[in-house]
Order: structure tokens, then sequence, then C-alpha cells
DNA sequence: GTATTTACTGACCGATTGGTCAATAACAAC
DNA sequence: GTTGTTATTGACCAATCGGTCAGTAAATAC
């Protein structure tokens, strides 16, 4: 082997990268310690060298995911719109589309998640993220709101980001799990006729 | 130790609970053939003697866990509507309520859903299952779909249905990774408030 | 009664795991 | 050039894993 010396945040970076590689693939319950080192060509010992424990390894693999891939970005396009119901809209075709092809990152997103329900700093990220996520549409829902009144009784804007949330998550794994019989397409018409129709 | 000899079908039961239990404490991952033998005294090979392999003991969990207690109920109660948005409306109330106050089972279930992303014979039986589920609910929103045309423009049976296992699940996830910032109540009623006001 | 099948165990195996550590080579400081 | 500091490795460790197997006692067949 003999790898050349790199300093400390290119080889973070790298076992990272290949500690992402190795849980797309194999998932994270084959991410180990060796099997990161292999795909980053370098001696086990150095990645625990690096990151201390596995514990702390798969943590910041998480926090990097999170932070880097998983984020939801309005774009100017979106943000344009005048009306919060075309906004609305054009986000959540935006977010189906993007997480219908990203199967990868949304299989290791939601074993982040499953994996959340028994340890409690991960839960805690998972939750923020979620939070986050919400707080995009939360805003969207208060306009709604405000300019339609009538449509949603009785609904609140807390309540109506949940169940956006809902939608693509929702989306997304039924798309995962069986891609043959889901119809992308006809989900986001379903939803669409729900929300209203556009005019 | 030296337990008491047990016919098959009993022992494979008992073997299937403490497998269920150790699942549900500790997660698929760690789901292990010792775990489960110490949680129902017995020696691991006994286990291994029923089950021949791992992979189909947790195989067989799966099975049972689906077959026996995520099954969707209508009762006579919900049935007796006779609208179709009254139907829908009470079988989301129950289907949440119980998802909601089951989070082991969901934890499972959602365990089982990731795992099923990777492993071929999973997700063939989760997507039944999850099948099997859409089914439910398309039959009512082809009713909805006949009774009330002008409320969902353009939508189909087979998109709605699989709008409201995203808010099935939605909601059981949402509430299962952070109980406290999710209202349960507050969701449901924004849900009602997208199928439309009851009269 | 004896023979055979069957449920069950303890001991064992090889493989893999996360983690430690002494040795070492590359680098920076002086 | 010498003296640390630091990134890197291979060898090693104890623990745990899934799985096998010979042996055993209980039930069944004859």
């Amino acid at each position: 082997m003999a790898q050349e010396r790199q300093p400390v945040r290119v080889r973070r970076e790298q076992i990272l990268r290949a500690a992402l590689e190795v849980a797309s693939r194999e998932g994270i319950g084959g991410l180990t310690v060796r099997a990161v080192a292999a795909q980053a060509e370098i001696s086990h010992a150095l990645v625990l060298f690096h990151f201390g424990r596995k514990h702390r390894l798969v943590r910041a693999l998480l926090d990097w995911v999170v932070g880097a891939a998983t984020v939801l970005h309005i774009s100017d396009d979106i943000a344009r719109f005048p009306h919060a119901r075309d906004r609305l809209h054009a986000l959540l075709q935006q977010e189906m589309a993007r997480l219908s092809h990203q199967p990868h990152q949304t299989r290791l997103f939601l074993e982040f998640w499953a994996m959340g329900a028994r340890e409690e700093p991960i839960r805690t990220l998972i939750s923020a993220e979620l939070e986050r996520y919400r707080s995009a549409f939360r805003a969207i829902m208060e306009e709604l709101l405000v300019t339609e009144p009538a449509v949603f009784a009785g609904a609140t804007a807390d309540g109506l980001a949940a169940v956006a949330v809902s939608w693509i998550h929702g989306c997304a794994v039924q798309a995962m799990i069986d891609p043959d019989h889901f119809d992308t397409d006809e989900y986001l018409t379903a939803v669409r006729g729900m929300i209203g129709r556009l005019h």
C-alpha cells in the first residue's frame, strides 16, 4: 500500500465519500470500518485514527449527508411565483422528481430515520432536518391560509406543512419499493387535485 | 438448561415471539440468533434447528408480523357509513390512531421497508403488503370519484389511494421520530380539510 | 421390550468485527 | 542536522457472529 500522506481535512473527506459509497451500496448495516477503508484504499486503522470510533464515523456521515445533499432548496424560479398555490405546486413537483431520481439517497435517509427511532442523537438530527423541511412548507401554507381561507377548513399551517412532508416522503418511499406499480405522475396529479385546481 | 421437549409448531411460534421482542427492542440489526435464543431461553442451536438459517428466521418473522399484526381492518362500524367520504374519514382516523399507538410495530415495519430496498424477496413482500393497503383505499376513492367528480379534478383512484397511504405512513413516522413536536390531531384536521368539509 | 425417529444441547469452528498499539516514515520547527 | 509532531501501517486482540456436528434423551413405532 504505502499511501501518500494527506492533510487531515482531505483525508477525512475522502473517508466520508468512501463511507457514503459503501452505505449506499450495502446499507448502514453493511457499513464496516474495514469496508470503508477498502473503498478509500487505506488501512482500516487510519479510518479509526481519524474518527476514533465507528459510531462517530456514522454520525459524521449523517451530518455530511444531511448538510450537503438532502437540502430542500427553493430556487428563484419557484420563489418568483406570485401565488402561494403555484409555489406549492412547483415545490412539490420539484421535490418528488428529485427524490424519485435519487433512490440511493432516499434509501439511506430512510435507514437513518429508522435508526433514529432507537438512537437518541440520531433521532435529534433527523427530527431537526424534518422540522427544517416542514418549515419551508409552513411559510407557503400560512400564505395560502390567508389568501384562500375557505379552501382548507379548520387546518393550521403546521398541520398542512406536516402533510406536505408526508406527500413527498410517501411518494419517494413508495416509488423506491415498487417502481413498477407506482406512477409518480398519477400521484402528483392526485395531490394537485387536493390542493385545488390551477387557474 | 434442559428445556422440555415441545412440538414443532409450539416451539416455532415461541421462537418467533422471541424474535419479535428482540427486533422491537434492538432493531433488526440487533436481531442475532443468539439473542433470540436467549430471549426464548433455549440454546441457539435449537433456533437454527427450527429455521435452518438466520435469513429464514428473519423472513419468517416478517411474514408473521405482516400477516398477523400489520393488517388494515375495515370494521363494520366503518363499513356501515353510507357516504364514501365518511368512511374515508373514519378509516384515516382509525389507522393514524392505531399506528401512533404502536411505535414499536411502526419502527419494525419501517426497518423492513428500508431493508426491502436492498433485498429482493423482502421488497416483494413489503410491496405486496403496501398494495393491499392501497387497495382498501382505492375502493373508497373510486366511489368518491363517482359521487363527487368535481372535488378532485383529474385525479385517479390509484393516485388517491397512494396519497392516502402517504398520509397514514407519514403521520406514523413523523409521530415516531419526534412525538413532542408532532401534533396528530392537527395533522388529521389538515387532512380532513383537504378531503373536504364534513356535512 | 427394542429400534427408530425427533427435539435438543454443548462444544466447537472459521470468519468478521471494532479497537489498540508499537513501529515508521513524512513533515515541520529550530 | 537534529528534534519533535503527526499521519500511516501491519500485527495483534478479545468478542461476537452464523453455522456444524456428535451426542443425548424423549417420544414414537414396531
